[in-house]
DNA sequence: CCTTGTGTTCTCCG
DNA sequence: CCGGAGAACACAAG
């Protein structure tokens, strides 16, 4: 589940592999990803080049060199963006994977795979594979007019000098729901998902349930500090890693070690002992530790 | 039937 | 009964 420090990783990946790249083929194998018109996706990305890559939430939007139009990628559940470098002409690197007998399964990453839905080429011979097991994520082409809609309807990007205490504090005002739901919607937090709102919350030592309006001073603080803390971690971290979620290389994160609650039910707290919970709350698995955690 | 991010639809309350 | 907020559902597929 690709959350803003996993997309922000790629971001970053991305940026420094296929910037100022010719795109000399675009491949498309399942149609229904592309949410914008086809023969216009195909036309307008064969013969550009990737100009910016941003982020917004867990959006990724890119900015073309020979067009006005914006390439919006999100990787909903399931996506990947794996970058690969084109075959060497000279011989000697597939000898040294095999004589090396390390781990890496190439099987699984011999793409295009049959989870490969759309793919650019480069100039080079290298290529960017959009991987997709459950297709929800989508690749569009929009016009200056729709991507400013697109972005506005985001709530305060962490991370940026806009996260302040006060504007977080703001955003949560007047809310009735539970601080998870309110961690998760977009509109008003951009970029936190599952895995992220329950470390939040176990940081802060709030329970996800807890209604913001009971919510102290003190302890929208600790959310905040949290979700920044969190999520710089993460970065710093690479991403985490619960299942589907590589790098740009293919790569898997290494936050999964710093996850406190987040798929640890039953398990100790690192922080009292006191066994993690895990129930149903704003339609999503959440997991919590009872004892510290009020 | 479980999993989840988000857009859409439904429901409820003042 | 209206507006808006929040909750529930739809989507896909392993």
């Amino acid at each position: 589940m690709p959350e803003l420090p996993e997309v922000e990783t790629i971001r970053q990946d991305l940026s420094e592999k296929i910037i100022g790249k010719k795109i000399t083929g675009v491949t498309v194998t399942k149609p229904r990803l592309v949410k914008s018109g086809l023969n216009n996706f195909i036309q307008i990305l064969t013969g550009n080049t990737f100009k910016k890559i941003n982020r917004r939430g867990k959006l990724v939007y890119v900015e073309l060199k020979k067009s006005d139009l914006v390439l919006l990628i999100h990787l909903k559940m399931t996506g990947q963006l794996i970058y690969q470098k084109g075959p060497r002409r000279q011989g000697g690197v597939s000898k040294i994977i095999a004589a090396g007998g390390h781990s890496f399964k190439s099987m699984e990453w011999d793409l295009p795979n049959k989870y490969s839905h759309i793919y650019f080429s480069f100039q080079d011979n290298s290529r960017l594979f959009f991987n997709d097991l459950r297709t929800f994520g989508y690749m569009k082409l929009v016009d200056e007019k729709e991507l400013k809609q697109v972005l506005n309807k985001f709530g305060i990007e962490p991370l940026t000098p806009d996260f302040t205490l006060k504007n977080f504090a703001q955003a949560l005002k007047h809310r009735k729901t539970n601080i998870k739901a309110l961690l998760l919607n977009q509109q008003i937090i951009a970029g936190i998902g599952n895995i992220y709102a329950d470390e939040i919350c176990h940081y802060a030592g709030v329970l996800p349930s807890r209604r913001t309006p009971d919510l102290t001073i003190a302890e929208i603080k600790k959310l905040w500090q949290g979700s920044s803390l969190i999520l710089k971690k993460a970065i710093k971290e690479r991403g985490t890693t619960f299942n589907n979620y590589r790098d740009a290389d293919g790569k898997k994160g290494n936050f999964i070690k710093f996850l406190k609650v987040f798929g640890r039910k039953g398990e100790a707290c690192g922080k009292c002992g006191e066994k993690i919970k895990k129930i149903r709350l704003a339609g999503r698995g959440t997991h919590f530790c009872e004892m510290c955690q009020h």
